[in-house]
DNA sequence: AGTTGTCAAGCTAGT
DNA sequence: ACTAGCTTGACAACT
């Protein structure tokens, strides 16, 4: 099992995820923040390296507005070498990496231009796996979407548009089971008809679920990731047993943990800690699990 | 230097 | 018909 954490590391001091004001674009201002946001990305990647932390999610203002109108800048020509680069990194210390487009991603929305947008936004997301040389078992992770009134025309809808997604996206691309709209039996529906793995979320789905349990839901996603796809993608986070609403976990709950860990110790996945003092709580749990702690040199390939 | 409002993109529930 | 909340970091405009 590898232990990940989203788009930021708190210990560094950089960000990879440098963004700025569509009113204040210019060309030299979004080459200044690709560039910072690719130096320091290599940056996480290594103290995560050094610190056996080898599953991550890259932000996906990684390259900002990438897929917006207003970017007619050929980022993926210009900035080839140094994502291949950071890709050669990825692959010869065999790092899980993992994306997940924000909430404006939506493949079944009735509006067809939204549905567009989508599509351009997960292009660019496949283009970044692509240009690291990363292979299908790099997850782009989106929700099913809105209900829209109607959950069965909407998951149909999704499947309409699933299909004419190009075949780069489809490679990447994984279902994740949300906490109001899509639960896990949703997901698993989609994915019996559609053949997408679902991405489990534990948290989603002690909030919104058909009463499976823990292991039951283990039993069941893991069955729609096949080889290519890698060992299945969980994410995992402890907010909101809120003592006060609102309040959130600073740090991850290691008894919770403990406790999550052990019901389904059988399983194989690589786990995605989604906590506010990110690799802090990876270090922690991985302390804990005994996972962590040394650098283990790596034999380099080619 | 520190604080607060706002930001490309949307859905939903509550009014 | 309209708006706040979602969740959250970071920019931008203020004290």
């Amino acid at each position: 099992m590898k232990i990940g954490y989203p788009c930021i590391n708190r210990s560094l001091g950089c960000s990879s995820s440098k963004t700025f004001r569509l009113k204040s674009y210019s060309e030299n201002l979004l080459i200044e923040k690709i560039n910072n946001n690719l130096d320091c990305l290599l940056k996480i990647l290594k103290y995560n390296r050094e610190h056996n932390i080898l599953f991550f999610r890259i932000s996906s203002d990684l390259i900002p507005f990438a897929s917006h109108p207003v970017c007619t800048y050929d980022w993926k020509k210009l900035f080839k070498e140094k994502i291949k680069n950071i890709g050669y990194f990825i692959r010869e210390n065999q790092i899980r990496i993992s994306m997940h487009p924000d909430q404006f991603t939506l493949i079944n929305s009735p509006d067809e231009d939204i549905f567009k947008r989508s599509k351009r936004e997960l292009q660019y997301h496949a283009d970044i796996l692509a240009l690291m040389g990363l292979d299908s078992s790099a997850k782009i992770q989106i929700h099913v979407g809105g209900v829209y009134g109607d959950k069965e025309k909407s998951i149909t809808r999704f499947i309409k548009r699933y299909k004419k997604l190009s075949k780069k996206i489809k490679e990447h691309l994984v279902i994740e089971n949300d906490e109001k709209s899509y639960c896990l039996a949703d997901c698993l529906n989609l994915s019996a008809r559609i053949n997408i793995p679902v991405l489990f979320d534990v948290f989603h789905h002690s909030l919104y679920n058909n009463k499976e349990s823990l292991k039951a839901a283990f039993v069941l996603f893991s069955k729609t990731w096949s080889l290519r796809d890698g060992v299945p993608l969980v994410d995992y986070s402890s907010q909101a047993q809120a003592k006060r609403s609102g309040s959130h976990t600073e740090s991850i709950d290691l008894n919770d943990f403990t406790g999550f860990i052990k019901e389904v110790e059988k399983f194989d996945f690589d786990l995605m800690l989604e906590i506010k003092d990110k690799e802090k709580s990876v270090l922690k749990v991985m302390h804990k699990l005994k996972l962590s702690g040394k650098t283990k040199k790596t034999t380099k390939k080619a």
